[in-house]
DNA sequence: GATATATTTCCAATATTCTAGAAATACCGA
DNA sequence: TCGGTATTTCTAGAATATTGGAAATATATC
């Protein structure tokens, strides 16, 4: 994973609402939840809660698939997965990527 | 780690700026380097930098230590730790915090 | 086609972030 | 105390994010 990848994808959980949202979406897991229902959960106007899931949606984090008239909202469990390794490989130790240190 | 703490981390390192800054201090490791070094190898403006330290040491990814005239920045690796283990058990399964799920 | 439900897009207001020059502050050595 | 280096704080402009009401769009059913 690209570091401005990473960097939009953890701003996109970077905001309470939306980590919130994603929660969720992890808590229901595969089955996924309607964004009717995810709104009725978080109290927020249909058209905020919509724009964060487009902002969760573009970095690929959570994923839509249409059901009739609704929409039902997954999470991306392997980008997530993805962003964990980049945070655990990159940013929690000095083993990798060792090349030009200096004080 | 309660949400917001872990909203507000991944905001600080939502920043690509901010995410390279983390991931120079890492890989520096324990012995930390100077603003001003970081500020060379960043290349962004001393003001700017220094507003961008103030965000990630806010959330406490980050410490500074005086050594003379010199302020010692250095990657805080538990708190780091702390928010992936936040990303694994919270929102990478529903394995963990099970409780009122429904489609 | 008409109607109803679900959701997005448009639009706008307010708030926040990002950036950096300039001034201020902290510390040291002579 | 003066001068120098290191860094922050002040200030401000431009860009972006957040929020939500209203209108538009998508889909289904009758």
């Amino acid at each position: 994973m690209k570091l401005d990848d990473a960097a939009a994808r953890l701003e996109a959980l970077g905001n309470p609402t939306r980590l919130a949202i994603y929660r969720t979406l992890v808590k229901v897991g595969e089955r996924g939840i309607a964004v009717g229902k995810l709104q009725a959960r978080m109290g927020a106007a249909a058209s905020t809660l919509s724009h964060h899931l487009q902002k969760l949606i573009q970095v690929g984090l959570v994923t839509q698939e249409r059901q009739a008239t609704t929409l039902i909202c997954r999470a991306n469990f392997p980008v997530m997965s993805g962003l964990v390794t980049y945070l655990t490989e990159e940013c929690c130790s000095e083993e990798k990527s060792c090349s030009a240190n200096a004080a």
